[in-house]
DNA sequence: CCATCACTGAAACAGTCGTTTCAGTGATGG
DNA sequence: CCATCACTGAAACGACTGTTTCAGTGATGG
């Protein structure tokens, strides 16, 4: 018995690709093998042959999910060892790439993932939340002294401008409305300067 | 054919309750009538007897999370018309609210609500998202000086504020981690302090 | 040539879902 | 006394769930 479960492999990557714009449309919550394999020009059968399991499939979902979640967080990084242009500029830059239009499903679905690890502590879901809330402070930090990565205080500023980007992210989820979320953030991020640059190292 | 669906009765508020502290322990994503019945004693002909539907049950459930909702809100209001201790103040206490360890069940209830309704538009949790943050801007808003209420830069103080409770939640339900998160709250208050007060009106 | 390989279709499995049907309780009040 | 009321138990309905069984494809390579 072969099944290849989380193994590579052509047809594989091929359907799954299928299968996470479906997610991207209709949500992870109630997900079911026949819908989705009517709609990915598959069967029940091949999907469950090359996912192991329903929780292998969502497992790679949420994976391939990650993916897009990593290359931005890679995109966003300095490149160099430097500390990079600020904090409050790379956030300026998240809050632009998180209020694209194109980019509201996979969000949505973000969210969707984020809180059903919050309630199924096992599952495929598991630790998806902590995740990425680790995954985003980490690379905030990146973005500030790094005199300042270590403290509590530099930590409290990263959690702290998370908190925004999240918050009105789910505000801008809920309503749409992109002008008073937008306004929002950019009010923080002016009260965030004079915090964040030491002085004399301003301009 | 009675079908009372939505009317008040003893036995029907009584089973309500049940069914929201159960609600609170296993999360409404795969809630399930005949496990439900079973804890709360009662049978699944009874529940939808008494609320005419599952639909109508989730409804009167999330109906019911609202109220505690609303409760807090009321709490939270000055009382009076005048414009109480200023919106840091209040957000503080909001964030002491929303930290309390008792109260995490229903925040995560909460956040499972509010995510469910930006996937599924309609159904129960249609416009819970919206009503939510309708909600508390509105009672933010009663923290601040009149004048302010109406302009942009208003509305985006309480926008900001709301992003940043909701988002400093979202990582302490996550994280667990109390005290970075509260730093974070804090130092976001402290920051907020000289943008809300108009010169002159400070201390 | 034949074995092995990755992949697939059709059908059935046992289970759960929300909901309905039928048949009752026991209490209320005219 | 009897009708009406809110409420309930048991069982079944059809639809759906993830998963399995059996039986194949067609291509690959020794």
């Amino acid at each position: 018995m072969p099944t290849p479960g989380s193994t590579p492999s052509a047809r594989r990557n091929e359907l799954l690709e299928r299968a996470y714009s479906y997610a991207l449309q209709h949500g992870l919550a109630d997900l079911s093998l026949r819908p989705l394999a009517a709609a990915t020009g598959s069967s029940p059968r091949v999907l469950l042959y090359l996912f192991g399991s329903k929780d292998g499939l969502v497992r790679a979902l949420l994976a391939r999910a990650r993916v897009d979640e990593l290359a931005l967080l890679d995109e966003l990084r300095p490149g160099d060892g430097r500390s990079g242009a600020g904090l409050d500029a790379m956030a300026a830059r998240v809050w632009e790439w998180l209020t694209a239009p194109s980019h509201r499903p996979l969000l949505t679905l973000w969210a969707e993932g984020y809180v059903r690890s919050l309630v199924d502590t096992d599952g495929p879901w598991a630790g998806f939340a902590r995740a990425t809330v680790d995954d985003w402070l980490g690379v905030l930090a990146t973005a500030q002294p790094s005199d300042q990565r270590t403290t509590p205080a530099g930590r409290a500023q990263c959690t702290l401008v998370l908190a925004v980007l999240r918050g009105a992210l789910l505000d801008l989820l809920a309503t749409g409305d992109v002008d008073r979320t937008t306004a929002a953030v950019h009010a923080q991020l002016a009260a965030l300067d004079p915090i964040t640059a030491k002085p004399g190292t301003s301009a």
